[in-house]
DNA sequence: TAGATTGTTAATCGATTAACAATC
DNA sequence: TAGATTGTTAATCGATTAACAATC
């Protein structure tokens, strides 16, 4: 139950999924359907599933009602969660107008930038000098940022989040940023991730070229 | 040396935090240097190395030149590649001014819309209208493509550049895109990262609360 | 040489799959 | 009842780690 981070990842698809299925009309759900649209087999559905103790019916699969709810539970997302943009350049904007956060409980109250000509604080989310930021955390209790500053601002900054309290941040810099364990640091390297799909493109085009020299040339 | 996808994330890793190294006067490194700054153990960076069939020397650890030189061989990152963003809302046009990008000989050539308020074909990068999007691939053998549409035209669109004869999709849509064999889809869910985020601390917290049952309550 | 580090092998660990008994 | 699907157990698979011989 504590350990597998793959599952946790799989649950928040199976909720997605069965949200999309209860909007087509459905009411009950079998490990089969589940297993197809997420791309996994009906036994690891299943073994997901036992993992964190929701159950089925023996031949009737699952009410969908039901394990959307307690994916829910398990998953910490019963209330909206309040969330702090940090930066509000070009990535840290878009964000803030992000639809899918709307949708699922998550909503973003406050951005902070250094920048003057982007603070506004009479906008719908208000964006706020830098200096605000600690006071900010701290007396309202904010538990999660997102950090979308360059490299050379991002440890500094997250080190004054940090001190304010905050227990987790997502991390857009490429750095790796360090933090104490009551912080939790999850990064999404934009860079990384566009390089490893140039990697298996360039894998792809050597297999097919391997594997010509069996078939001959085709004519382009 | 072909199955791992870990192992090729790890090396994307390992090569950023050599030029790092290298940018602050270094010329060789251990893996175990390499092993700490990625967060891993310098079992796997040697395991990971002799996977690709990188070697270094007994007790002379590696040479940063050599090392980054054959992992760019090895990553397909000897070449600068042309990449189209489909979709110039918010996130698209945030990614087309993304630094990191400019800096790994990632070359964002242009970027379609179908919004014409949006259009602009004498920017820096162009903005076009979608009904090039087919034609422009074709005829400049473009091989990737970010797709940051909502969702309900993510799957029509990305239909259009595999026509087209696109190789690669990184997906920012909510939707698992169905693609043939020839086309690798890569996906970034950050609702989902999110969400996975709050699952961490809403876990982390419960651990708190389990533990002070023994230790007895702090005051706040 | 003595000491340090690589490269590889074998051991371990953990996650996924396959199989099937339970049962609706 | 016969058939279908769950929930769990054991088997498999793959990735990571530990250990150490090779060697600079």
């Amino acid at each position: 139950m504590i350990g597998n981070e793959n599952a946790v990842m799989r649950l928040l698809q199976y909720k997605d999924t069965l949200k999309k299925l209860k909007s087509l009309g459905f009411s009950k759900v079998f490990s089969d359907n589940l297993a197809d649209t997420v791309g996994v087999s009906p036994s690891l559905v299943r073994k997901d599933f036992s993992l964190f103790d929701i159950s089925g019916h023996k031949r009737g699969g699952y009410r969908i009602d039901n394990l959307v709810e307690r994916l829910d539970q398990i998953l910490g997302r019963n209330v909206t969660q309040k969330v702090i943009m940090v930066g509000a350049g070009k990535l840290g904007s878009a964000l803030m107008n992000f639809r899918a956060f709307e949708e699922e409980h998550i909503r973003i109250v406050a951005a902070f930038d250094h920048d003057e000509a982007k603070q506004d604080a009479k906008a719908k989310i208000p964006v706020l000098p830098m200096d605000g930021l600690r006071g900010y955390i701290a007396e309202n209790q904010i538990q999660l940022g997102i950090l979308t500053l360059p490299e050379d601002a991002a440890q500094r900054v997250a080190d004054i989040m940090i001190l304010a309290g905050i227990r987790g941040i997502l991390n857009f810099s490429p750095l790796q940023l360090r933090a104490p364990r009551r912080c939790i640091i999850r990064s999404v390297n934009l860079e990384l991730e566009l390089e490893h799909l140039i990697y298996l493109i360039s894998r792809t085009l050597e297999d097919e070229e391997a594997s010509e020299e069996d078939s001959g040339r085709k004519d382009d």
